[in-house]
RNA sequence: GGUGGUAUAGCCAAGUGGUAAGGCAGAGGUCUGCAAAACCUUUAUCAUCGGUUCAAAUCCGAUUACCACCUCCA
């Protein structure tokens, strides 16, 4: 039985979705001014990781995530840029989409943008609007927080609590113009020269949280299974999707709220954020680590627990993923000696595996548990390898399993022990002929020359196998 | 000031009452002509102090340190 951490109720709780076999999931996804950080793509690591757990154990999972493209860093960026707020949209929308294909990121059942829904916007406000949540002032429209009875309580906090805080930040334009420090935006008046829409409140563009109430029960539900992103956002962009969506639905926004942790950098573990400028992006780090080192990397902490972005820990899953990829060849290569037929042996094994696999991760998606269910799977696989014989479809079943668990993690194993090079094969029966003469002056050469071009020479009891570096 | 989180071997990290999973790195060994790959063996009393208990890394209290949110941020 899965079960998932509740933010809402800081508890673990059995997983039930609304409709079963169905899970509809919404993921907050970037504002697009930027290429993405690995803290951004943390996130779409984590949940697309979660979706593919969900898939693994039976789940139809429609998955949205959003795209913010419209809002001050937008038109901020695109006036430094001198293009439009549209133009910026659509380079970094591009931008996340190969990145994130870099690291085997599933697409989105639907990728959504802002203002693809400004109409729907407008209706949704009107609404709150209608039914006393919502004021306007001068052309922007607040949300009336106080009047919501729940608010604060994703946050864990007392909303008096939090206006102490707020008070801080709230400039003297918007202290003029709110009734209280704690609403918030649901759209804003266009200045001059700013992208805008026409609105029954003059020219403006949509609050940023108003956009993921409006899409997540357009494109979903009113009621949605699973709503993810960064713990930053649990408030307050989370805690105004719950006051919005629920005051103009009347039902549940969402049923489990998931927060993953933060990337951290440095020797103090800071966060990596986009305003505290200690960023790495994707786009950037690609160019010299594997993206599946990357991808393996990330996926294999689990989503709540921070990571520590270093060399040394990228390196440690650099090893990590090889050993399982070696695994999988040597695996590959003695498929030339195997006898038909299965083992039953290795059948139960494997279903064992594939239980205890189950069982970590439901626990609300222990991927470190997990992994080292993957390890124990390896090593299990490695004393196969070196058997006097072994069985065709034994073989085949393990690295099937291997295969199925690594996709998990967003790793696609492959054979890559096996090169069809008749130069190599020659080369090779050449030196296993040298070595049946003991002539390992000769044999030796062939080895470190064929090294030297990046083939890597293995004797085994069943032959020679090669691969590359 | 309010709220939440974290502290386990050189590093990453599991474990939520019964005497410390797993991985990396290190050491020793097996296999090999030598290698490589792999396999085997090996490395901690769990931030500090106090308490509860037959029994605590695990529960309670206090302390310390670090991080995060309360303003845009995944």
């Amino acid at each position: 039985m899965l079960k998932i951490y509740n933010t809402l109720t800081r508890t673990k709780e059995e997983f039930h979705p609304v409709h079963p076999g169905v899970v509809n999931m919404y993921v907050c996804g970037p504002t697009v001014y930027n290429y993405i950080h690995i803290g951004n793509a943390r996130s779409a690591i984590a949940f697309d990781t979660v979706r593919r757990y969900l898939e693994f154990i039976g789940y139809h999972v429609n998955y949205v995530s959003n795209f913010t493209d419209v809002d001050d860093k937008m038109i901020k960026a695109a006036r430094e840029q001198e293009i439009t707020v549209p133009e910026l949209a659509d380079k970094y929308i591009r931008a996340f989409l190969e990145d994130t294909t870099a690291v085997n990121i599933e697409p989105a059942t639907m990728h959504p943008r802002a203002t693809d829904n400004i109409p729907e916007i407008i209706k949704f406000i009107q609404r709150l609007i209608q039914r006393g949540y919502a004021y306007a002032v001068d052309g922007d429209v607040y949300y009336r927080a106080r009047k919501f009875k729940h608010y604060g309580q994703l946050s864990g906090q007392s909303i008096d609590d939090l206006e102490v805080g707020a008070s801080e930040h709230v400039s003297a334009d918007e202290v003029n113009k709110k009734a209280d420090p704690m609403d918030f935006a649901l759209w804003k008046a266009a200045k001059p020269g700013e992208i805008s829409w026409d609105s029954p409140w003059g020219a403006g563009r949509p609050g940023w949280h108003i956009e993921c109430s409006v899409m997540s029960t357009k494109y979903l539900a009113d009621t949605i299974d699973i709503h993810a992103g960064g713990q930053d956002l649990e408030f307050p962009h989370h805690e105004n999707e719950i006051a919005q969506s629920e005051a103009a639905t009347g039902k549940k926004f969402v049923n489990y709220w998931m927060h993953n942790g933060f990337v951290t950098i440095g020797k103090d573990n800071e966060k990596m954020s986009k305003s505290l400028h200690n960023f790495v992006t994707v786009h950037d780090i690609i160019k010299h680590v594997d993206p599946q080192v990357l991808r393996f990397f990330m996926a294999t902490t689990q989503y709540r627990r921070p990571i520590q972005y270093s060399e040394d820990n990228l390196v440690d899953a650099q090893n990590n993923l090889a050993h399982i990829q070696t695994a999988f060849n040597n695996l590959e290569y003695r498929k030339n000696d195997a006898t038909d037929g299965d083992d039953t042996t290795v059948a139960n094994q494997l279903a064992t595996f594939r239980s205890s696999f189950i069982e970590a991760m439901d626990d609300d998606i222990n991927v470190q548990n997990g992994i080292a269910v993957v390890y124990e799977l390896v090593k299990f696989a490695n004393r196969y390898t070196e058997k006097e014989t072994v069985a065709k479809d034994a073989i085949g079943n393990i690295q099937k399993l291997l295969k199925e668990l690594l996709l998990i993690f967003g790793v696609k194993l492959t054979a890559t022990g096996q090169i069809d090079d008749e130069t190599i094969k020659q080369l090779i029966a050449k030196r296993d002929e040298a070595r049946r003469q003991k002539n390992f002056a000769l044999s030796d050469q062939i080895r470190d020359d064929l090294k030297a071009q990046g083939i890597i020479i293995e004797d085994t009891p069943q032959g020679t196998r090669y691969r590359k570096e």
